[in-house]
RNA sequence: GGCUAUGUAGCUCAGCUGGUUAGAGCACACGACUCAUAAUCGUGGUGUCGGCGGUUCAAGUCCGCCCAUAGCCA
């Protein structure tokens, strides 16, 4: 029987920047194609952009700009480019605008149109524009839906409709009959308990006079495809297109975020049922990450975690490894710059890398830089090596990931008190106890072999290099179940750098790009008004700037020297990644100019220049809407 | 209001179908060692296993009620 895993990461909604949540679903995935792909899973693993809908259409106008050239920025150059550098590993990235899709979408409207599942019917009520939906009255809150910005309008609209209702006592013995469907199993049970109350039919279309940003509904032009009957349909429209449905499909597994349960739960079985296609094989729901108190995290409570900045601070192998450590899978778990350097330092640093470093160091010394003789492979270390495999598969596949890990680092550490107890250092001084020492440093070579096999779906580029230090190659997993495949006598590299090398508590602290403002200093916290006399504290300046050049050590920050009137100062600035040093050459800002200097990556800023960020996640500068000298006194 | 989860050492978590003195990692303290990234290894916990009551020879583990947190539904 051949093993194949198919598996998708829910795709994203192209109206912002991604964010950690976004980040955090994508390596969950990345981990298990990975980790599927070195197990022999002919494996395939698809995410994308949903880009259709009322919303995208609104963030489009407000950006100036049309639907198609908007979502195609935030596709092409802030997610893409977000995901590639943290060598997310999909096969396919699905836009829900592409022509592959909409052909697939049309193709399976046609079906389930001629199923009989599809009628016309004419609906009045209250409808959310920031959420587009219709909503009860039931759900507002002071005449308005939570996450709204603005109350919902009376909406009269004739739609067609899915007959999802028809399919329910289906779904409710699918859900029985198939337990391992939905994962965690808190989900499936929420799922059940919605499922004992009638779940209605689903509006499957929008005009399309007032929203002409979708897919045109086959059979009739009027009206175009409504967000899920669209979004749904990419995880399949991504094998169809390339002729691999029939192989993937049964195999398919869902990544997804608790809060679209219902829409993949509920709306899409009964979709796949009506078109005649077979139902996927799991649904897995995780959690969202939290600020490190348990709070929710958001831009509004300024509490959000640039997942990039995180990328330019650690590394991508600590990011990947200490969002897969520290979280259980499912729940909503706390995260933060502190979970990371934790994680880096003692499992990273201290138990795994310090690990490779001193087996290193003794095969350089003792054994001329080659691994020596295989040892017997019935010691405690060698049985346990080759049954570790095992007890990952089971963790991966009951989706305890982070327990799956802590299997691993145990064996490590077992690996260090190995060390300790044959003592290489002590047997090298007799030469009759070579056999001893030559077993020792073997047994801790194929040990490091192993765990940095098992390690490689979360630490994607240092898992090689590891072995890569030890003169090794690839392995897959099933050749962590075997004791003594590194090939005796190999050579080692003379130099490795560091794997992975400590960070200074302390370094968080001084380089955190934005410190929270201590709760004294603000006396009139509770309603975060300040008097007249605290804001004159703040002195704003016009500046002009003079020179413009990138900061050498990262690629988020510019090196400003401005002129300030009767002096010039530099300043670092976090814009990089929307302004080009020649575009701000001669151009005025806004500087606060009694702000504490403060050292950026080894580059003193005297100052910070004042900028905000649209809706696409973009960073606007302010400049004076009239001339101004350089120097003038802003208030 | 109903439902579903969760509540175990300072922190993050493990404890399968009930069974000897409840565990791990981190952090902290002390000790050992020197091959190693001031790393590693060892030793160190009087935790009311959220509370109360019940079933049982035996309950963190089962049952009931209550409290707290999260989410879903109405």
């Amino acid at each position: 029987m051949s093993k194949i895993f198919y598996e998708t990461a829910a795709i994203d909604y192209a109206n912002a920047a991604p964010h950690i949540g976004h980040v955090y679903e994508k390596i969950i995935c990345d981990f298990l194609a990975r980790f599927h792909r070195l197990d022999g899973y002919e494996t395939n693993f698809v995410t994308g952009t949903d880009e259709h809908g009322e919303k995208i259409a609104r963030a489009a106008k407000n950006a100036g700009q049309e639907p198609q050239a908007f979502v195609d920025y935030v596709s092409e150059q802030l997610f893409q480019p977000a995901y590639r550098r943290l060598l997310i590993s999909y096969d396919d990235y699905i836009r829900t605008t592409s022509e592959r899709h909409k052909r697939f979408v049309q193709e399976i409207l046609r079906k389930v149109y001629e199923a009989g599942d599809i009628y016309y019917a004419e609906y009045e009520g209250l409808y959310s524009v920031g959420s587009e939906r219709f909503v009860t009255e039931k759900e507002l809150v002071n005449g308005i839906l939570p996450g709204d910005s603005e109350p919902p309008i009376r909406r009269k609209e004739a739609n067609y409709f899915f007959r999802m209702e028809k399919y329910r006592p289906w779904l409710v013995e699918y859900l029985h009959e198939h337990p391992e469907l939905i994962q965690p199993q808190a989900y499936r049970n929420e799922v059940l308990e919605i499922l004992k109350e009638p779940i209605g039919d689903l509006s499957i279309s929008r005009p399309k006079d007032r929203v002409p940003w979708g897919i045109p509904i086959p059979w009739d032009e009027h009206h175009v495809t409504y967000v899920w009957f669209d979004a749904l349909l990419a995880y399949a429209s991504s094998l169809a297109s390339r002729g691999l449905f029939e192989k993937y499909w049964p195999h398919a597994w869902h990544v997804i975020g608790k809060d679209i349960l219902k829409p993949h739960a509920i709306f899409w079985p009964t979709m796949l049922k009506s078109a005649g296609l077979p139902i996927y094989k799991r649904l897995v729901v995780h959690g969202h990450i939290l600020a490190m108190d348990g709070r929710k995290m958001g831009k509004s409570l300024g509490n959000a975690i640039d997942p990039l900045a995180l990328l330019d601070k650690f590394g991508v192998d600590a990011v990947h490894y200490a969002l897969l450590r520290d979280t259980t899978l499912g729940s909503d778990s706390p995260f933060g710059e502190e979970v990371v350097v934790q994680r880096l330092n003692s499992d990273l640093a201290n138990d795994l890398g310090n690990l490779l470093s001193r087996v290193r160091t003794m095969l350089l010394k003792y054994t001329g830089g080659k691994i020596p003789a295989p040892s017997a492979p019935d010691s405690e270390i060698a049985k346990a090596g080759v049954a570790l495999a095992e007890k990952v598969r089971k963790e991966v596949d009951a989706l305890r990931i982070h327990l799956a890990l802590e299997e691993v680092l145990q064996y490590v550490r077992s690996l260090n008190k190995f060390v300790n107890d044959a003592k290489p250092w002590e047997l090298a001084r007799d030469e009759s106890r070579r056999p001893e020492l030559e077993d020792a440093l073997y047994t801790a070579v194929e040990g490091l072999r192993i765990a940095s096999v098992l390690l490689e779906p979360a630490l994607p580029t240092k898992a090689r290099e590891l072995r890569a230090a030890l003169g090794l190659g690839d392995y897959t997993i099933a050749q962590t179940e075997t004791w003594g495949l590194a090939p005796a006598g190999t050579p080692i590299p003379q130099e490795a750098p560091i794997l992975f090398p400590k960070l200074e508590v302390g370094e968080l602290k001084s380089e955190g790009p934005k410190p929270k403002a201590a709760p004294s200093s603000e006396p009139n916290a509770a309603n975060g008004q300040i008097s007249i006399d605290e804001f004159a504290k703040v002195d704003f300046r016009v500046a002009e700037v003079v020179k413009a050049e990138k900061h050498p050590k990262a690629d988020k920050l510019l090196v400003l020297t401005l002129n300030v009137g009767d002096h010039t100062r530099q300043v670092v600035s976090g814009i990089a990644r929307d302004y080009t040093p020649e575009s701000l050459v001669g151009k005025k800002l806004v500087l606060v100019a009694n702000l504490k200097p403060a050292v950026l990556r080894g580059v003193e800023s005297q100052g910070m220049i004042l900028a905000g960020e649209n809706a696409e996640g973009k960073i606007v500068v302010v400049t004076p809407e009239q001339d101004l000298p350089p120097g003038a006194k802003v208030r």
